[in-house]
DNA sequence: GATTACGTTGACGTTAACGTCAATCCTTTT
DNA sequence: AAAAGGATTGACGTTAACGTCAACGTAATC
């Protein structure tokens, strides 16, 4: 396969982050680029993990909820004694995402309300302005 | 109506949250308690919004953008002149909840495959194992 | 060979969102 | 009236997640 590693710049670029959030990143051990010398350069599955990384962060995980959830992308070359324990954790985790898109859906419910009487007020406005 | 004051005990209980914390949303200007000599008794509005803090404290806003996001919910006393950007603030903030709930829901699909993987991964394992 | 571009490792600074602690003040209960 | 329970205002401390700056290395480019 092709081997294609990312430089730091070519990282930060493509993902809008700084170096120094890479670097961060790598002493949380979220991320493991590999060196040339002491250049860094990043895999494929850096790449993978950061996408999920950001995402995780979008939605108000902390960095050390999101190194755990990256655990369950890892598991081609786990140990089967734990396959059970990640597959509880993957169904805790779906079911809190879960639980956060019902949340979700009532507060999109809340907001349309909201803009409704908004639009309610707009229109009285222009009735009263003709 | 009855005019239901909570102290600030109570509403941490109610709430699950600390004093202090209380405290500091109101240095925000996110909550406004009455007064009693000192003592601070929160209102109807307060629980209200407070909730409001919490649920967007989930969904990982910043307290300065649920600031932000809460003054859609005070709609009744504002100036007409306000009303256009009001609007325009609130159609923003629904867009960024769809989007966001459109990418939860790329999240619990990807993460749904993961658990398929393991499941297969378990039984397997069963198989083996007889 | 000097400059420019890109990278590195410290190390200290910053912001948000509270935690924690001390000193003080009522108010009610013993 | 003494003690206990709940509240107050400072004020300093803490953690997460980086920002910023200095000093240095290496590689290509003018």
């Amino acid at each position: 396969m092709t081997e294609t590693l990312s430089t730091i710049g070519e990282m930060c670029s493509q993902f809008g982050v700084t170096p120094r959030t890479l670097r961060f990143y790598e002493s949380k051990e979220l991320l493991t680029p590999e060196r040339d010398g002491s250049r860094r350069l990043f895999t494929r599955r850096d790449r993978a993990r950061l996408k999920l990384i950001l995402r995780g962060k979008r939605f108000g995980f902390s960095l050390e909820e999101i190194r755990q959830l990256l655990e369950l992308y890892e598991i081609g070359d786990q140990q089967m004694t734990q396959l059970a324990r990640t597959h509880e954790l993957a169904e805790h985790h779906l079911a809190a995402l879960i639980a956060k898109r019902d949340e979700l859906d009532l507060a999109i419910a809340d907001l349309r309300d909201q803009i409704g009487q908004v639009e309610g007020l707009l229109a009285e406005r222009q009735k009263a302005a003709e």
